[in-house]
DNA sequence: AGCACGCCGACT
DNA sequence: GTCGGCGTGCTC
């Protein structure tokens, strides 16, 4: 049996291949017309397929490794979760490069150049004395290493108190202590990684360090995952994917920034690397820290609960102290470029004591949309319900403007004219991270303005530039959206203003108050962390080392239109437990995650009314399958797990971007008290959807990040 | 990836 | 009526 596309297909074995196929092993296969590599996922000497039909497989890929059977078990669990097949789960994890059938008349195999090819990511540095811990951090460390088998750690340390110090030593001391265990260490972005790579590499000059992520081209990618896959690396950083990466000898894992939602998949398998992490240490039996200033409320709640080991490094480093923060209420304010005069005068004084200040607004682009304010004519996208972006594009001629839609990428040059009423008098409405930098740039003149979004980071290595730009002095201030907002230690960066800071406190997703909080949290630990004077030793993470002189005390102002709204009380005191808390609080008042289990079935065709007819036939399918539930009925089913109570359908309805490419999209919501009466439903459910026959496109999304 | 199948518009 | 577009499903 070998695993190719959503399912398994079962291939017969000549006799004189038998002894080299193996399970976990690679071959050649005939599909349709064509070749495919597969994995062997078992040998039966019986098959369900009519014999006629079972084609011979056509080789072994001899010197391709052995995917170890802790690997298969992962993908099982992740296929059965996520309710998908295995090969849809196993194949996208595997290199393109070693996925291609080698051709007739190859050179030499993928895997050997491979081999070859594999370049350990370097350190740029010479390799750095580790820093010395604090109290906190010592304390944190010594609970990790006397971890012994599966446990869950949240190391819980507010922004610059050095939780990356604390990984690594940890996993220096896994290294060290098991001679051929691997460790794998997962975070957020791509765009954290390369100088991640780097200071991990100076940190473990005797191992090579393998750096997994979907931005590496092809023969890199090939490269770091068979040396990962072999053993030959013995640390692993990657991305999401990275967690679905076969190591033979995984000791430890870490996940850095654990809350950020880009460990969740939004396409094909919507799977939470997070997640899928836990369960691999638990299926490994080795433990697993999950890292952040801000844990998700699922991650804090299992805390509370006594289902993960909380630790806390609850000071900066270095005595570096925590912003203060000031509240300006926006209402009735004349606003200069959208800052406050309290803000102005914050950033002039900064300026003038040589210090830095960032600015930071969620939105790029100039303007968030262009407007005729004759006829009320507005930038709207043809193919999503969402207005299109002024943008300022850098170095074209005719037009110095495009109309963009964030959504589908949709272009267009900005109209001469308006299209509704040929008004010439067209108005840029409100301010993106393009025209805070202009404004600042008249605000105060002669200063060094930088922008980081994700226009500038396009650029291959413009990003970088940037934040070794502010590193080196070289910069006043900092524009930028909350790329800004992670993991950067910034030289005399003592002020931080958050420009328009209202966006989740109203939002229709429950979770947007969290996302809010844990932004601005991240952002406003950027202020005052002063790695001169106050703290970390290596440039770029968190990390930090106690030097002599008083740090400079950062200070943040956030800008709003509803100062007593209570999280900013909460930011204020850097209150995170209390947020939480408070927020779980009412979750559980309204039934919703982490004490409710949700997925979302969501559809999309031409019109919403064909989206919505097939959610409600299959609401109708749902209702009827729980109705007529018996324990004969479905095999793994019990009485009460499917009975009414147990599994809610809500009804269908349009999502927030109803509109997208084209598209018109629809969701219906399932819900539960506990995961195991969803599953057994959705195990029923499914296989009645894909029986319908509808215009529509569908597809599940278990844990559900946005609703 | 490549082919068969099926459902709508254009044409003899 | 038929031809053929392309979007969807299947490949053991």
């Amino acid at each position: 049996m070998a695993q190719l596309g959503a399912s398994l297909f079962d291939y017969s074995i000549a006799p004189a291949q038998a002894p080299a196929v193996v399970p976990g092993g690679w071959v050649v296969v005939p599909w349709g017309r064509g070749r495919r590599v597969g994995l062997v996922a078992g040998l039966s000497d019986r098959s369900e397929i009519d014999p006629a039909r079972v084609k011979p497989l056509l080789s072994v890929l001899a010197d391709a490794p052995v995917l170890p059977p802790p690997w298969f078990e992962l993908v099982r669990f992740c296929g059965d979760y996520y309710h998908r097949g295995l090969g849809e789960v196993a194949l996208p994890a595997i290199p393109k490069l070693l996925r291609t059938p080698p051709a007739a008349r190859a050179r030499g195999s993928a895997f050997v150049r491979a081999r070859e090819r594999f370049v350990p990511a370097a350190s740029t540095q010479a390799a750095s004395l580790p820093p010395p811990l604090n109290d906190a951090q010592r304390a944190a460390l010594d609970a990790l290493r006397a971890a012994d088998g599966f446990a869950v750690f949240l190391l819980h340390g507010i922004t610059g108190s050095g939780k990356t110090e604390v990984y690594l030593h940890w996993l220096a001391d896994v290294l060290a202590r098991d001679a051929r265990g691997q460790v794998l260490l997962l975070v957020p972005e791509i765009a954290l990684t390369p100088q991640l790579g780097a200071q991990v590499a100076a940190r473990f000059p005797g191992h090579s360090v393998a750096v997994l992520h979907s931005d590496l081209a092809d023969g890199d990618r090939a490269a770091h995952w068979l040396a990962a896959v072999e053993g030959r690396a013995r640390v692993v950083i990657g991305t999401r994917l990275a967690v679905l990466a076969p190591l033979p000898a995984l000791a430890a894992i870490v996940v850095d920034e654990e809350h950020d939602a880009s460990y969740k998949q939004q396409e094909g398998v919507r799977y939470s690397a997070r997640d899928l992490a836990i369960v691999a240490a638990s299926q490994r039996k080795v433990p697993i820290a999950l890292g952040s200033a801000t844990p998700s409320l699922e991650s804090w709640h299992a805390a509370r609960r006594g289902r993960y080991r909380l630790l806390a490094l609850p000071e900066r480093v270095g005595g570096a102290q925590l912003p203060t923060l000031d509240r300006v209420d926006l209402r009735g304010r004349k606003l200069r470029c959208e800052l406050a005069p309290e803000s102005i005068d914050a950033i002039g004084e900064v300026l003038a004591r040589g210090e830095q200040a960032l600015v930071f607004i969620n939105r790029r682009g100039y303007a968030p949309v262009l407007a005729c304010e004759s006829c009320g004519w507005l930038s709207r996208c043809s193919d999503c319900s969402a207005y299109r972006v002024l943008h300022r594009i850098a170095a074209t001629r005719p037009s110095r403007y495009r109309l963009v839609c964030h959504h589908c990428s949709a272009e267009q040059p900005v109209p001469r004219a308006c299209p509704d009423c040929g008004n010439v008098d067209l108005t840029a409405l409100g301010r993106g991270t393009q025209r805070l930098e202009e404004g600042l740039a008249e605000l105060f003149p002669g200063r060094r303005i930088a922008r980081l979004d994700r226009d500038v980071a396009r650029t291959r290595g413009a990003a970088q530039k940037v934040i070794d730009a502010a590193h080196a002095g070289d910069v006043d201030i900092l524009v930028g959206t909350q790329m800004l907002a992670k993991g950067h230690d910034f030289r005399r960066l003592t002020l931080v203003v958050a420009v328009d800071s209202d966006g989740g406190l109203f939002s229709s997703d429950f979770r947007a108050p969290e996302r809010m909080f844990a932004t601005l949290m991240q952002v406003a630990g950027r202020a005052g962390r002063d790695p001169l004077r106050g703290g970390a030793g290596s440039s770029d993470v968190d990390d930090g080392s106690a030097v002599d002189a008083a740090p400079l005390r950062g200070r943040v102002i956030v800008q709003t239109r509803f100062p007593d709204h209570p999280l900013f009380d909460y930011l204020s005191r850097h209150d995170f437990a209390g947020f939480a808390d408070a927020q779980l609080a009412e979750r559980r008042e309204v039934g919703l995650p982490p004490y409710r289990f949700q997925v979302l079935l969501r559809a999309e065709a031409a019109t919403q009314a064909e989206a919505l007819a097939f959610l409600a036939q299959a609401k109708g399918l749902g209702e009827s399958l729980q109705s007529s539930a018996t324990p004969q009925g479905l095999a793994c089913a019990t009485a009460d797990s499917l009975s009414g109570e147990a599994v809610a359908l809500l009804d269908p309805v349009p999502m927030a971007m109803s509109r997208l490419a084209g598209r018109e999209r629809a969701q219906l919501l399932v819900e539960a008290n506990s995961r195991r009466p969803l599953h057994v439903f959705l195990r029923a459910w499914l296989p009645a959807l894909r029986e319908v026959r509808s215009p529509a496109r569908w597809q599940l999304d278990v844990d559900p990040l946005e609703i």
